[in-house]
DNA sequence: ATAATTTATCGCAAATATACGATAAATAGA
DNA sequence: TCTATTTATCGTATATTTGCGATAAATTAT
């Protein structure tokens, strides 16, 4: 029982945390780098430009897939994956939401050290 | 042996993947936010605010110490805990650059779906 | 039909993360 | 001094993540 606690916090925070975590393994950022300069790009050359072995870059799209934050197309025996742009802007408004929405409590010049 | 592969991608990418892990669980979240809502906050009213026993939260708010996004001055038997703004401004223009890199790659609207 | 290619998934091992109670350490108050 | 308060840390249990090889499934090429 050592977990499952987070269902205790507000949905917007287990939302941007989940988001978050998904972002918390540079090979997944990578991917995301990857997949911006190269507008598209088949499952096999991410493998090449990444120092990871197939299946575990194929777990790292999942968990891409699954945070809706890439999606992939069949084409015959390969898989042409691209970003899901729809959900990477939501993404950077969710991020940008919260930590703009920190910073703008910073108007008095508090500090406690 | 399974793991440290980590160390193969580039510091940036691996910086901001630390500060991410770090925001990958609502607790840390909250605490920002609490933080951010109060100036400042001992230790125990954290607690008090928050679903988890005290032993807990002190493990993530050593956590968010770690990162440079908070800090904690003893107050004799208290510590009381504030943001860091210098890093917090940090992780707000890291993860800014980092997706509008992305998103400035959007112009042509290509997509695999 | 058979072989080669591509990718997802399974099973496993190891590393990390999460959560808590118990305890230690330090200070304040009686 | 003795007690209460506050917080960090230790130990432990459990869950999750990371990583890989092996294999399965599907498609293309021979």
């Amino acid at each position: 029982m050592a977990y499952a606690k987070k269902q205790h916090f507000s949905e917007d925070l287990q939302q941007l945390a989940a988001l978050m975590k998904v972002l918390s393994h540079p090979a997944r950022l990578a991917i995301l780098q990857l997949l911006a300069e190269k507008k598209e790009c088949i499952c096999g050359e991410l493998v090449h430009n990444l120092p990871l072995a197939q299946s575990t870059v194929s777990q790292h799209l999942h968990e891409l897939k699954q945070a809706g934050l890439i999606q992939g197309e069949i084409e015959g025996v390969k898989i042409c994956y691209c970003l899901n742009w729809e959900n990477i802007e939501l993404l950077d408004q969710l991020t940008e939401n919260f930590i703009s929405g920190i910073i703008l409590k910073k108007t008095d010049n508090t500090s406690c050290s």
